[in-house]
DNA sequence: CTCCCAATGTAGGCACTGATAACAATGTAG
DNA sequence: CTACATTGTTATCAGTGCCTACATTGGGAG
């Protein structure tokens, strides 16, 4: 009998990916650094190696959910038509739907944004993000698609509801087959409040 | 020297206002019944006599929270002006504002929702302020003043846009002073979305 | 090739948590 | 006055995150 091998190999991205499967099946609060050790058949103490704390573990989490998210934003970007209202649309869409796959993993995105120490690689990751949606709003200006103004305050209606919208989701508010028409009613009345 | 009766008197009513304060204070996750029993100047196990697990603490919390809110809602309601885009300002200040004055609660409110055990009292809480903003909604559907369409679905936008909004402020994007323009920027957009 | 050392894993223990069971004090209904 | 339900207390359990000391490994310097 093959004994396991003292050194794991990549005990680090091990723990990553069951920790995600984790937090999708039983939420945030139910993950334990233990418990994780245990399922991928290593110490208690193993991931400490890799991990200072459990909070690291879910700030790495996070940081890789807003790589995920930006990477499909822009795609989504690039694939969509020329029009402002398709641009607008496509990646509403993604965001809400990226939100209603790795609904866990979002809220711990932005839980973890709004506490004192989250880490300089978490931030920058989340205004990447903002910036994304910024330009899009820029851009249909100069379209004369969208009415005149600084940018950061026309952004907050867009910010707020994309958030909302998701977090109305996530919440069980919203049933699945009720989120498409709610799309596009929520994105009919963004354009309309945007129109010039 | 006078020793502490076996009786607390109001043991229950005195957990809840500690357990608020140190939400406030520390965030959810650093309550601790143990904590909470100690600061009351009780034994450990005395809360499980009036709340059967920690979650039915943070419950009971929430129920007091939603409560709260829409009493509030309901004071601002009747406050407000005639015209409608007044009522809806006035709604949207309110829930802004005690949102950003109970934070840390607001959020346990929404967290406890979306899962699965959620007491029938909460459901019931929360679907009574739903009732409030749908409420809104038809009265200023009679008045012509909101396009039409059926309520449910109108009314979707608007809790995103609540709920988003608050998040955006707790999640600390919104500067304490940016908040006002916002919500002027969001309810002026919201009010064009919704003209007929 | 060898030896040393940094990286990675293990063992054990500490302080803390929430939950539960068995027991004690209290106040009240009959 | 007494039986009893309520409300505290004590003790204990399993589980957690984190820390220190030790073991094993593999790769780079000599």
């Amino acid at each position: 009998m093959k004994t396991r091998p003292y050194h794991h190999g990549d005990l680090r991205a091990a723990l990553l990916t069951r920790a995600e499967q984790t937090l999708r099946e039983k939420g945030p609060a139910e993950l334990s650094l233990r418990e994780l050790a245990r399922e991928t058949g290593v110490s208690p103490a193993a991931p400490s190696r890799h991990f200072r704390s459990k909070q690291a573990l879910l700030d790495a989490l996070a940081l890789e959910g807003f790589d995920r998210l930006t990477t499909a934003m822009v795609e989504a970007h690039d694939r969509a038509g020329e029009s402002f209202a398709d641009q607008f649309a496509g990646l509403t869409r993604t965001y809400v739907s990226f939100a209603t796959a790795n609904a866990a993993l979002l809220e711990l995105m932005y839980a973890r944004k709004h506490e004192a120490g989250a880490p300089d690689d978490l931030i920058a990751s989340m205004h990447r993000l903002a910036d994304l949606a910024m330009s899009l709003i820029t851009a249909g200006q100069q379209r004369g698609e969208i009415r005149e103004g600084p940018v950061e305050r026309l952004a907050v209606p867009l910010f707020a509801m994309l958030q909302g919208l998701t977090a109305l989701i996530l919440s069980g508010a919203l049933q699945p087959d009720q989120v498409e028409e709610s799309l596009d009613e929520t994105i009919a009345l963004l354009l309309r409040g945007y129109a010039p």
